[in-house]
DNA sequence: CCTACCGATCGGTAGG
DNA sequence: CCTACCGATCGGTAGG
């Protein structure tokens, strides 16, 4: 792997973990193995490394949009797909939301013209496919689509940054298999957005876990 | 307003917005309009200030706590009345969101202690509540009491921050109502915690927005 | 609460 | 990609 390539997964973890402001460029070159003004040869300075650091970020985010879309647009499990590949994609490397949060309260401003290019047609897409599952009366019909979307997105970002230190409170979660607060988003999500089955109909159960009988 | 509180406040703004990295007690200093070795007289060093301004963060928190329990405790409008405690607690102040949320990915470790004993209780006291709740039917047997409640808090502090930015995505909000993204929050935590009412019989109707008629 | 000052570290440059 | 070095700023102290 090149240096630059080394440079700039050491900083965007270091970014992530500590803010651009705690990060040193001398303690991202001694990660890396070479020293300071060699990193200075790749990057000409340290803010121009945070920008490429948060291109990279995008444009992975842009690999896999691909996905998300055909998630939205195939069929039946939509809903599941959609959310499987919004969370996996933060849980497979949480320092992405960390990355991401950091950036919005550092430099909101900055923030919100590369959120909205690089979100807002994603969120068009999707609240459209929403609107046709509302006419169709699959989805509950007093669902906002777009602020459905960005809410969800927020809610995977936040679950992943907070869950360390948040998931204990509800006791420790069986490795392996997602933790409470994660299946309860889920359920929350899904129970949130689906019209309830014609009594008695039930085709599905609610998503997050199965029904318990119970006195009524 | 003597100057150990006039240093707090300046402290805490500047922590929350640009990170306890970004901050020199020099321009906490300056804000204060005293001198560096002024500040350090009140407090020994950076890291106590910055102790001590988690430390009226939390004492803030357990001003309102009474609120908070009285809200779950009283009779109807509970729901409602806790979700207003808890969204303006951080909407008056956005910056106490921010210093949390900062806080958990500078120190995970300290925090969670720091909110397992603040937040612990709480939350142990609302999911036993809603518990009643379930029995009685009024709300859906398949929520996870004490899940719900720590990701409805993680979502009030993550709504409010991610506001400014991605707010605008889904259009301006009418200044002084609460915005798409607020609604529409309210909406999915309300719809995915009642049980819905037998149909046909809806006593209330659905929190965010009014049912519009459809072609179903 | 201030003036004066400390060593250490910061981001960055010169020159090779 | 390195050695050597820059001025500026960092957190903190001495002394009053």
């Amino acid at each position: 792997m090149d240096s630059r390539t080394k440079i700039l997964e050491a900083a965007a973890r270091l970014f992530a973990r500590q803010g651009f402001a705690g990060v040193s460029i001398q303690a991202i070159a001694e990660q890396v193995g070479i020293t300071k003004p060699s990193l200075l040869y790749h990057f000409p300075s340290k803010e121009q490394l945070r920008e490429q650091v948060l291109v990279e970020l995008f444009s992975h985010w842009a690999t896999r949009l691909p996905n998300l879309l055909r998630a939205v647009t195939t069929g039946e499990g939509q809903f599941e797909a959609l959310m499987d590949e919004l969370t996996s994609f933060f849980h497979e490397d949480p320092d992405r939301a960390r990355l991401v949060i950091r950036e919005i309260m550092d430099r909101p401003d900055e923030m919100r013209a590369s959120i909205a290019s690089s979100l807002g047609p994603l969120v068009s897409l999707v609240a459209d496919t929403m609107r046709k599952g509302q006419r169709s009366g699959l989805l509950r019909d007093d669902v906002d689509p777009e602020a459905y979307v960005l809410n969800a997105i927020g809610v995977a970002m936040a679950s992943v940054v907070a869950a360390p230190v948040v998931g204990p409170i509800v006791g420790p979660d069986g490795k392996g298999a997602p933790s409470r607060l994660d299946r309860e988003l889920r359920r929350i999500a899904h129970s949130s957005l689906f019209s309830e089955p014609a009594r008695g109909a039930p085709k599905r159960r609610p998503a997050g876990r199965q029904r318990a009988s119970v006195e009524r």
